[in-house]
DNA sequence: TATATTTCGGATAAATAAGTCTGTTATGTT
DNA sequence: AACATAACAGACTTATTTATCCGAAATATA
């Protein structure tokens, strides 16, 4: 369903998360083995999402990546939309150009449920309100 | 959603089925031709759904693809299965290896509900009924 | 039996995704 | 100012997916 780096950038935002409301700013290091990503791999990742402001970071002595409550807002939809693109949510899914209500290929109508569904969990809740739950221990980010 | 080979597969199989209820046999030429897809890598997916016998063959004049009665249970969610394998159906989408009911990732009790509708959508009909319903022109394949 | 046709099987090539490396820039500390 | 730390930027490598090629096997027809 995600590529591998959509995978990494979800769980590094929401172990940035679970850090910054403790007010501790992380490094790449420390995101990549709570996580169980490649370190280089994971640092290209935090750059985009960093250039797209979906994270804040600082460079230097005691720096690292943080997120404050101007990211409060980001979903898994925008950070899907930023690493795969769209085509988990529009498109034809069997590839066809002109699919669409009026000329619908055999999956259409399924597929506009699927992406109903698809769409509710990417935006009903923010990568800030998935750390929380992992802070409180509902959910689980690193299951070693 | 599908990686691009399952996607050629899903709409060989279909077209094949357009053509056998009409009782005509297809070669690889036809199909990739009316599927829009490369030639030789449609021949390759043929021929994994032929050992699959998710379709049928005969090599040799006159021969081609073709689809009966021994083939009108085959759905999508077999197809994905043969072509991309399980991960959209198990396995924590985040990557996680020990995700479950009791040990939940982030998204997982979302991802549980995405799937339910994934698999409504590739279980509830037949490839046979998608075809049927091409022919009936509820639907469309080539949509040139 | 020879030939044409068509699938089958495996090797190869091209494109994309995943992952690494190395040097540069910014910034806090001494 | 010099140094250490950490993100940034881009080139590079590796693995996987997508796609091609070519010869072998099967079979209908002449």
């Amino acid at each position: 369903m995600f590529s591998q780096a959509a995978k990494y950038a979800i769980k590094s935002i929401i172990y940035i998360w679970t850090q910054s409301l403790e007010d501790r700013k992380v490094g790449v290091k420390e995101i990549a083995s709570n996580i169980g990503a490649p370190e280089a791999f994971t640092a290209k990742i935090l750059q985009n999402l960093s250039k797209a402001n979906f994270i804040g970071s600082v460079k230097g002595p005691n720096g690292g990546f943080y997120s404050d409550e101007s990211h409060a807002k980001v979903t898994l939809k925008d950070v899907i939309k930023l690493i795969d693109g769209d085509h988990l949510f529009s498109g034809c899914s069997l590839g066809l150009p002109k699919c669409s209500e009026k000329n619908p290929c055999p999956l259409h109508f399924e597929v506009v449920k699927v992406r109903k569904e698809i769409d509710i969990m990417l935006t009903s809740k923010s990568l800030k309100h998935l750390a929380v739950e992992v802070i409180k221990g509902l959910t689980q980010l690193n299951q070693i």
